[in-house]
DNA sequence: TTCATAACTAAGCGGTCGTTTAGAAATTAA
DNA sequence: TTAATTTCTAAACGACCGCTTAGTTATGAA
């Protein structure tokens, strides 16, 4: 009855998220994406909506992407060894998407600090509460010992030192970033 | 001879600092440091040449901000404890200049990682450079047991931890961002 | 084969970007 | 007071921004 579409959105979506994920959003145009997507502009927005609605899509693709990761440290029973494995694994991903501009959401979330989408800005605090949650799930394991305070305190710790480590894959050597998860998970 | 100035240059680089700080620099345009500095946009080139030249001497005057906790640190005795009293003296600044977001060297590390202006990135790289120097530096007074590997490492993982805490202060409450220090020297 | 439907191309919308220019206003040595 | 010099205001430059529209092309049920 209509004429069919010449192009897979999952396929542009991923091509996009590259794009994203290498530039940031303000610095990433329509005009590149149209380009690194393969399709129209009109194209981009029948599909997608807007800008902001195409990277919302890439955002999901890239916690889809993720998403075995996080079964992988759902699913562990060894505790604060998963949550380092959990680190290793999220370099891991970075090589394997052929990217090395970090994290895609710590990049987002860092770009998207003191701006007022407060979409794209719950999205980045849900994905973090979400990562924090695990942490402190996983850290209850080995812990009878310690109060709930303390895990609290290690889950955020983790957190912001992944925080660190996403911003020295962009520039330091393997060896420097290896050597940071190790003092990371030195004290726990 | 010919006519006066009508405002201070650094009062204005000042203002502009602030700018670029709360919105980084691809989101803040020159309409909007035209108003913020209370100048003309002719100004704004005839004194700084171009935007990045003004963004230059914005970064030049964080730096001369900075510089009271570079020497403090630098004339410290008391080695790790002194690098501890420097990341708390790095939130303290923000505080001073009536700044919400983060360290500004931090966020325009993160903002130029992928872009193209070796001239900023340059900036970027030596001010890091500086920073884990005088780490190097105070870690070796109490740490004479210690090899020079050793010494690097931790260096490396100060250096990362405080990028992790420069996204805390954007975030977190100021119990999460203490304790996030605390847990850091901790396995020093 | 017809024809409604949807995806395509490409031009263009108003607006903002960083930067420049033309000309008026102010300064001060001569 | 004149005249050279510099800063000021305000308008405009071409380029690009996110987004839309007009018109063509392909699809497949009737």
């Amino acid at each position: 009855m209509a004429r069919k579409k010449e192009y897979i959105e999952e396929e542009v979506i991923e091509k996009a998220m590259h794009l994203f994920w290498r530039n940031g959003y303000s610095d990433t145009s329509v005009r590149m994406l149209e380009k690194e997507m393969g399709i129209n502009q009109f194209s981009i927005y029948s599909s997608f909506g807007s800008k902001q609605g195409l990277f919302l899509e890439c955002l999901k693709c890239y916690k889809a992407k993720a998403s075995q990761m996080f079964i992988k440290l759902k699913n562990a029973t060894n505790g604060v060894e998963a949550i380092k494995d959990f680190f290793y694994d999220s370099l891991r991903i970075s090589e394997e998407l052929g990217n090395h501009n970090g994290c895609f959401v710590t990049n987002t979330y860092n770009e998207f600090a003191e701006k007022e989408d407060e979409i794209i800005k719950g999205q980045m605090l849900a994905f973090m509460d979400q990562i924090k949650a695990l942490f402190i799930e996983k850290l209850k394991m080995n812990a009878s010992h310690k109060d709930e305070e303390t895990i609290v305190k290690q889950a955020n710790y983790l957190l912001l030192a992944k925080h660190g480590l996403a911003a020295a894959s962009r520039v330091n050597t393997e060896k420097e970033i290896n050597d940071f998860i190790e003092m990371t998970f030195k004290g726990l």
